[in-house]
DNA sequence: TCTGGGGTCCTAGGACCC
DNA sequence: TCTGGGGTCCTAGGACCC
């Protein structure tokens, strides 16, 4: 009695809310340029910026379900996507919003169904197992109980927030995510482990969580495909080509197995920080710019630390090149800091130990083992 | 006109210790 | 006479997720 619930293109349902007649059109939300804001005009109407308008760098965080028709996903650069929907409607990202709605969706199914594991701003698996009345049979329909339960939360859901979600039911974690993706949006999808040869083995590799591009890829090269496929592999075969634990994970989730509990709490590993600059910084030329940058970074996890209420003995930077190439260098601290100047200093001399002969395309400072502080 | 930002987890090698 | 066997910590990179 594990659930998956999902926001249906949460952040551009939001901005539907706030914009109701965008409803219908291709809208992407993405970017951070101010002049992306919607302005009122003389007439009282709203003016929308669109894809075509766009000159920086960016990707799509999400677009609504006639965007994706035309072919533009999240994580698209926005360039690629105005020339595919120019006349898109495109609007910047405002996630304090987003995360005043997802505070409210959460309190929303907690009234219901409280023992939820947060999987991010927009998704939450749910242990419906204790639930009372989720194990009612309905007429001769034994998953009558859970079905009326998913109805109630989704119809809490839009009662708090005016938006619609999509939930997938079943006995794991692995099977709930994959079949709260079968019907959106607006969905309720519950499987039993009878239903996975006939729900699931028809599905690419890349559905189960957990594979990624470079998996799926090596799945491919190896003739697999589909879940059903990966199911008749042996294990001994699959340990032979993806290691032990992978292995044996691979071959377990494409029997529908997955013995995952769900999770109400945990606590932060690391707090970072990160940007991608207008343009390339080179390191001398631009040393007073991205010293600027650096510390400005530096003082922005020291605020999100404090704010948390942690502490970190490991401090990180990132730099991504022109070329894309990316290294990390840390330096571990006898003791943890949390303050802008102790991070900039051992940030700092991570710094000194990275060649700087590329141009600087990203900049990021990370804290990690963490501890709370104070009680 | 390529390719965001905030995370977690895993692997692998070397240092160091007993 | 080649050069153990564990364990932990640190660092760097990479896969993956939302």
């Amino acid at each position: 009695m594990i659930a998956h619930l999902d926001m249906d293109a949460f952040y551009a349902s939001v901005e539907l809310l706030r914009y109701p007649e965008l409803r219908g059109r291709p809208v992407v939300v993405g970017g951070r340029q101010p002049q992306l804001q919607p302005r009122q005009a003389a007439d009282g109407t709203r003016r929308f910026a669109q894809l075509s308008d766009y000159g920086g760098r960016g990707v799509i965080t999400t677009s609504t379900y006639e965007a994706r028709a035309l072919g533009v996903h999240s994580g698209m650069g926005l360039m690629k996507a105005a020339q595919l929907v120019p006349d898109a409607v495109l609007l910047p990202v405002d996630f304090d919003r987003y995360r005043d709605y997802s505070r409210r969706f959460k309190a929303a199914v907690a009234e219901l169904a409280p023992v939820i594991e947060d999987r991010g701003i927009d998704e939450i698996y749910l242990d419906l197992s204790e639930v009372p009345g989720v194990r009612t049979v309905v007429g001769h329909d034994p998953l009558g109980g859970v079905r009326a339960l998913a109805l109630d939360i989704q119809n809490n859901v839009r009662q708090a927030t005016g938006l619609t979600c999509s939930m997938g039911i079943s006995p794991n974690k692995l099977l709930s995510k994959i079949a709260s993706d079968l019907n959106k949006p607006n969905g309720l999808t519950v499987l039993t482990m009878a239903d996975v040869p006939r729900c699931i083995w028809p599905l690419p590799v890349r559905r189960i969580n957990g594979i990624g591009p470079k998996a799926g890829a090596k799945l491919a090269a190896l003739g697999i495909d589909t879940i059903g496929q990966l199911a008749a592999q042996s294990l001994a075969w699959l340990v032979q080509h993806f290691g032990g634990h992978t292995g044996l994970w691979l071959h377990r989730s494409a029997q529908g197995l997955d013995d995952r509990p769900v999770v109400t709490h945990s606590e932060p590993v690391s707090v970072s920080r990160e940007t991608t600059f207008e343009r390339d910084l080179h390191a001398v030329l631009d040393k007073p710019e991205l010293s600027a940058q650096f510390t400005a970074l530096c003082e922005r996890v020291a605020a999100d630390l404090k704010r948390k209420g942690y502490a970190g003995r490991t401090v990180g930077i990132k730099l991504r090149f022109d070329d894309f190439h990316t290294v990390t260098r840390d330096l571990t601290l006898a003791e943890p800091v949390a303050d802008a100047r102790s991070i900039r200093w051992a940030a700092g001399q991570c710094l000194k130990r990275a060649v700087l002969e590329r141009r600087l395309r990203l900049l990021g400072v990370r804290v990690g083992s963490l501890r709370r502080l104070g009680h």
